[in-house]
DNA sequence: GCTGTTTGCGTACACTGTACGTTGTAGCAC
DNA sequence: GTGCTACAACGTACAGTGTACGCAAACAGC
């Protein structure tokens, strides 16, 4: 037992301090999120995620109490990753506002995009401190984009939505239709349900997807959602 | 071994016409949703379908492939509870057609809330015929409002994504700050982490959740994407 | 009758998250 | 120094998962 700290004489600092990195809250998570990014959530298993640090399954919980704590911390660290619009403190004007409120959008698309697991986790995990931060500076803006608190509270909620969903959305897609993925059978026996005869919008719209030709529809909707936002200034009395 | 077969004299049609139904592929599927209905995904293991079901876990496997089929045919029976429109073959005035949407949409976001377990599938989950029938009859509708083409294309994704996203927002929401639920201490260290100086606006945010008064925000998001649509109609030379 | 196919069943396997107990060691009080 | 406490790493073990495989009974067509 404990087959590698009694091999050489010194049996002081034994192996600890040879190469293998201290084991340490960040250091697990950072493993994780490395991980899961090549590999997906599949390949994330805290076994697999001890041998790749070099430890044994059982030291990680010295350090994370439960696989759904780690989850949470990986989805925090990546959420650090979106850029935060600089002067967002200062007194803004509307238009600026909003504009500072794409920027954050996009680039927490980005953020989503870069790290592919994250999205579906996103909304089954509690906010950490820097999703925290995050709703802070988007809600922020949405409070100095001068628009009525109601308006701001659900146009939040919009934004947020349509970030998180359509990057959701469209990984489905890129899976289901991806010829490395083994579920490429599936999609044949989605296609080949799917008979022009019957359904010919929905082969057309997925033809549409496979030609490509969707490529900046994230911020086309995402415009539409803050042109219809601004749109709502005053009264609020449409709809219905 | 065997035990219920050999108690009767009758070996021939042992036990299988006494009470308990035939095992077919919909038994299977009506089971496995009433179970996830009550008790949610996690109650849903393939043991425990079974046992429901009064069978042993393998025989459910000579009518379904595995459970990521039993998912999607999950999720497909219930996307066959959508409601859909009538006459939306006949043609249509652009108003109707929006208004069939507004209905459509209206009538998914119920039906996931009646299935709560069914949004987070049904991005997962390659559509099945109910699903594609309910595609179809979307993007028929946007079709026949008049819109552009590529328009009506991402007025579908905006549309479909609300209506889940939404949800799948409002559920995490709703299971992360219910106290039936076992979550309720990770609800508190979310609470006691963000405290009012740092962040006033996500508390005055999670507050309003809080209080409840946030009721039909999902149609006046609904509204206001299917507004924007609208106004989407000729040049498109809109918005960056 | 015989034969091939379907359906239910039992066992078994690989894998998961993690509870629990043991062990080496660092830090501190005396 | 000795003793005590705290903790990180470890190994084992357990309950639970999806499902591959093989066998037996029941039913189909000949």
């Amino acid at each position: 037992m404990r087959p590698n700290q009694q091999i050489g004489g010194q049996t002081l600092v034994p192996e600890t301090s040879k190469e293998r990195p201290p084991l340490t809250r960040e250091s697990i998570v950072s493993a994780a999120v490395a991980l899961a990014d090549d590999g997906g959530l599949r390949a994330l298993s805290m076994r697999n995620l001890a041998k790749h640090l070099g430890y044994e399954v059982m030291s990680l919980y010295n350090h994370v109490a439960n696989k759904h704590e780690l989850l949470t911390l990986m989805v925090d660290q990546v959420a650090g990753e979106i850029t935060r619009p600089q002067g967002a403190d200062e007194p803004l004007a509307g238009e600026e506002s909003i504009a500072m409120i794409r920027a954050v959008a996009v680039s927490a698309r980005d953020v989503l995009v870069a790290h592919p697991w994250a999205a579906p986790l996103w909304q089954r995990v509690l906010p950490g401190l820097a999703r925290i931060r995050f709703m802070e500076i988007l809600l922020c803006l949405f409070d100095k984009a001068g628009l009525p608190s109601d308006v701001a509270h659900y146009g939040f909620h919009a934004v947020t939505n349509h970030v998180v969903g359509y990057t959701l959305q469209e990984q489905e897609m890129m899976s289901n239709f991806d010829e490395f993925d083994d579920l490429d059978q599936r999609a044949r026996e989605f296609l080949v349900d799917i008979d022009v005869e019957r359904f010919p919008y929905t082969v057309a719209h997925v033809e549409q997807h496979l030609a490509g030709d969707t490529g900046s529809s994230f911020e086309l909707v995402l415009d539409l959602i803050l042109d219809g936002l601004t749109r709502l200034d005053g009264t609020g009395s449409r709809g219905r």
